[in-house]
DNA sequence: TGAAACATTCAATACATACTTAACGTAGTG
DNA sequence: CACTACGTTAAGTATGTATTGAATGTTTCA
């Protein structure tokens, strides 16, 4: 397999995304770059097109498994790992996020019972922080079965498998 | 002003928590101390509290306004720069999120235009990506008119001001 | 058994960047 | 006008960590 220019731009734009979201770049290109392959991808493969070590691909390849992004696959008759796009890649990147505002719902309440009672202005301010990022993990809970829903056939007659 | 240690644990985690979400660790305590703060503080008070220097501070003060978590207010008859938390700071960190997510689906029609027409699986899945995004980020916009509507009051014969 | 083809691990390097110190600029104040 | 208080800027340092190259471990195959 060979990577066009434009191939090429959008992995390192992938990468580039990932890092600002508190990934590495490297990862995020690796993961780019699985978004567009048609097969999956052996380590050497990925260290060749990404132009990195196959050190560095092993390990972030290990992270993308490890946190939802991408799975590994066998192929017969080949032992080589192979690694592709893992199906709810997307609603688990999500979920990782969701996680994180939970533990804000932690840190506000931690913060309540450390202020003094009198500090009525940090404790409205925290209670009101609990409040929202107990609102909107809540939410975004309640999102992610309305998206699968959005995704099943209209039609019942449809249905596949 | 002087911290006990609870709230300095609490400072500390904030600092943590936030240094995770892609801030720095500097910034997450400064964060986590207008928090508790009964009141806007100085740099100076800043930079003594948290143990850094004030250029440190200021640095870090600045990018807080900046990117809408804190505002800077002014004492009258002090020139000297107070900050606190923003009031909508909480909502404004969701909005970030909710920019960066708008970028994903941008990246992926862009790599929908990157690929082979006749690679089907990667065109479907970044499809998919894009899709999946977009209901993200509506559902997300969404999302905050309804928690302002959650802290209205119930009875209108309280309304404030 | 030996060699080849893999993936992983580990120490060393390279790299990015947040922080500090010091210098600077500016505005009050005596 | 000097002096102080204050905030910012800039160069240098320190720190964390991602990547590399080499070594290691395993499996397959001749």
């Amino acid at each position: 397999m060979q990577l066009n220019p434009k191939t090429q731009d959008f992995v390192e734009r992938v990468g580039l995304a990932l890092e600002n979201l508190g990934t590495t770049r490297t990862l995020g290109r690796l993961f780019g770059l699985l978004l567009v392959a048609d097969q999956p991808m052996s380590l050497d493969e990925l260290a060749r097109l990404l132009q990195v070590s196959k050190a560095s691909v092993s390990t972030n390849a290990r992270v993308c498994v490890q946190i939802g992004l991408a799975q590994q696959v066998g192929i017969p008759g080949d032992r080589r790992d192979y690694y592709e796009i893992s199906p709810g890649s997307f609603e688990q990147a999500v979920a990782a996020r969701l996680s994180a505002i939970r533990e804000l719902v932690g840190l506000a309440e931690a913060g309540i019972s450390a202020v003094d009672e009198d500090n009525r202005v940090a404790t409205a301010r925290l209670e009101e922080m609990r409040d929202f990022y107990q609102f909107v993990g809540d939410e975004m809970a309640k999102m992610m079965p309305r998206w699968r829903e959005t995704r099943k056939p209209v039609n019942s007659r449809k249905r596949q498998r």
